[in-house]
DNA sequence: CGAGTATCTGAACAATGCTCAGATTATGCG
DNA sequence: CGCATAATCTGAGCATTGTTCAGATACTCG
């Protein structure tokens, strides 16, 4: 029983489900204005609550903004796999594809709600993944790293990787890609240097390779195509998959 | 004549170049408590002044912090010039080597000053390089994407990069460098991370050359040895170069 | 020496993060 | 059902912050 017609909304006293509504309340603010410029107060206030009660829920602001950080991130991995879903199977075709849309879903998430983005990667965002004391467990916490190392064990598999090449892979191409985004997002790289670098990384995958998997620059419009189809009912503005987040909603 | 014993300090009612203190002061505590943690009133009061009297030199807190991250910028810029100062020469050797010690020298830069380097990339330091408008004119702005430029174009003359990978190659370089330092920084990746991240570029960058121009991480202890001494007079604690700025000063 | 300007002070305002005593509602136990 | 207990929310309040502005102070130049 507990709260049947809770999610409706506030309704007197008690809100309900204040805690979610809260999270996605903060979380439009900081798609809008930036975590920085997020109040405790308007977000209380937005929902036609009192500033203290958010501290019944959230101890902190910086908790406030890590949860919504953490939601964030996971989808950006969801925004990821439905990215990846447009080119199933095990050919080498299939699977260099598949990588070259993970890496780019991850840029265009960042574009397309670039606070979201910088929230996770902030100092407002506290343990998103990693485990505090510095253990790098990410098999266990972080479904984007996942992702990306089942993707290069797959285009491995395949043979489009280059074996001296495949050990750590996974740290060049993240960083790579969580590099030309940020760089990006801080206007100190154009936008469509995602393209080359999409280039440079898989040439640099395929190493000594003789044939290239598929050629490069291919298979972007598909996958621009792709992530047009990721909320098109909606408006189609920079806050896509803010606005409407495919979980968590 | 004007200010003669003006950089001493603070005088009386005048404090002499107050500009200058504050920026100092202000670079400090940003590499203590991180840019959002620093308020105008605390380093006012750190200088015996007003809070108004900041205002004087400084339009907003925006603006103060924007001229903390024009210095520190510039800074990352002479600690990469002097680290690759270890490696004259046209050789292949030597230019792979240059190459080499320009990211190592980012990626120390940034984990020896997490804060400043996070300050120049995050949303308080407004307009540090490019200028606004969208315009990507780094050859006029940017003394470090200048410095890879020449050093990939001197790798390039050396025989060093594989010709398909030589155009835009300076996309890639910078955003698997950025990305490893923003990635250690947050605790994504495990400090040791650059290793085999600079081994992956290197190769990357060899493409389907034959022959490696220098074996992969020994250059390294070179480089650190090289770093150390960069402020050796000081103490060698995780802010050397933040505590002691090379210019500026 | 005196006018003018750059610099700095002090008080003040609005907004913020956060705390705490107390009011209000839900929950669980008899 | 009825009551005790816990959960939730309010309202007032404190300390701090960014920023503004009138006015005091000191430097500069004629």
């Amino acid at each position: 029983m507990a709260h049947s017609e809770a999610q409706a909304g506030k309704a007197g006293y008690h809100h309900g489900d204040l805690e979610a509504a809260l999270l996605a309340q903060a979380r439009i603010f900081v798609a809008e204005q930036g975590a920085d410029n997020v109040s405790m107060r308007e977000v209380a206030a937005s929902l036609g609550v009192s500033p203290s009660a958010v501290y019944h829920h959230f101890s902190d602001r910086v908790a406030l903004l890590s949860a919504v950080g953490r939601i964030v991130f996971d989808d950006i991995a969801d925004f990821q796999e439905k990215a990846m879903q447009a080119f199933p199977g095990k050919s080498l075709a299939a699977t260099s594809a598949r990588l070259r849309n993970l890496g780019m879903a991850y840029v265009d998430f960042a574009q397309a709600n670039p606070h979201l983005f910088r929230l996770c990667f902030g100092p407002l965002c506290v343990d998103p993944i990693t485990v505090a004391g510095g253990n790098f467990d990410h098999k266990k916490a972080n479904r984007a790293w996942n992702l990306l190392i089942n993707g290069l064990d797959e285009l491995a598999a395949a043979g489009g990787i280059d074996p001296k090449i495949r050990p750590n892979a996974e740290i060049m191409v993240w960083s790579a890609i969580h590099g030309v985004a940020t760089l990006i997002l801080d206007g100190l790289l154009p936008p469509d240097a995602v393209y080359p670098l999409l280039d440079s990384v898989e040439i640099s995958l395929r190493g000594q390779l003789k044939k290239p998997a598929v050629a490069p620059s291919k298979l972007l419009p598909q996958l621009t195509s792709d992530e047009a189809d990721y909320d098109r009912d909606e408006g189609r503005d920079r806050e896509i998959a803010a606005d409407k987040p495919p979980h968590h909603g």
